[in-house]
DNA sequence: TGTATTCCCGACTACATCGATGGGGATCCG
DNA sequence: CGGATCCCCATCGATGTAGTCGGGAATACA
């Protein structure tokens, strides 16, 4: 009923975070990245990226500079930004309608049961930042190079 | 990226609930209740709502009686059916769809946190039962009661 | 100062899905 | 038989999603 906030990110979504993912791996050496070369590397297709991180640096999670040598990079530090800030961003428009729910009992106990989904998917996203998704990048990486030895 | 399986519940799921609830109220007592009745009550279309108890007979969740007074039944004990195996059935058909994330370390640490919300969220779909949103519906039912004493 | 590079803004399209409707058939009871 | 009820499938309109496109504004650097 608010078609936003699926459990199932939506591609909007995914390459939002994949891209904040990518930027909170530079943020300590101040280092920008540009549209193309995110896109590039994580194969989305450029000029729909472009719209997430717009909206991402309306919602002040990014900063980006123009011309040569431009690019993004994150507004604050990766431990700062939760995934729930990044959900609420991307898929903020579509998901904000009411519920709107029947009045009979069967619908309010229903009711109350999307609001206990509700409350542990946000538990998760806003438990989660973009620090913890960066360092289970980089054990993911470690693990990985044990094979090659 | 898999268009079902949303914490919102889409209508289908939620019409085909709250008329679960409905027949397990009456399933001690061995009665039915024809679509026509349960659509009205919980204004729903009744040509609509037709489908939903049509799947969920196919998912061997209800029995249903032709003829004049016929009408549907639950399968099995309220306590034995899961909103789990409702939500499976009814927008099951749509989220059959393989995640197919990309195979960057990015997306890859996506799908792991993807994982925990979809297991977060099925650990309360299967914890619950018709026989506990029963029970709550009733409780409620007896909570508004205590206003008019 | 000129020019290439990059971000910025908004319109537009194609496609899928969702909620809903409708026609006609099978089954059963009295 | 005749009406009530479930059964099956096709279709439709509205909405949203993913993606494309055309241009404009700021900036670095030669």
């Amino acid at each position: 009923m608010l078609p936003g906030n699926s459990v199932a990110f939506s591609a909007k979504t995914e390459y939002g975070i994949v891209s904040l993912v990518e930027l909170a791996a530079i943020y300590e050496q101040g280092g920008v990245l540009q549209v193309a070369e995110i896109a590039h590397r994580q194969s989305i297709p450029d000029r729909y990226l472009e719209q997430m991180l717009t909206s991402l640096r309306r919602a002040r999670i990014l900063r980006s500079i123009r011309g040569p040598k431009g690019g993004y990079q994150l507004a604050r530090p990766p431990a700062d930004i939760t995934i729930a800030d990044v959900v609420g961003c991307l898929e903020g428009e579509a998901a904000a309608r009411a519920a709107a729910s029947r009045d009979t009992p069967e619908f309010e106990v229903l009711s109350a049961l999307q609001e206990r989904l509700d409350q542990a998917r946000a538990a998760i996203l806003s438990g989660t930042s973009l620090q913890d998704l960066l360092e289970q990048r980089d054990q993911l990486a470690q693990a990985q190079a044990m094979y090659f030895i």
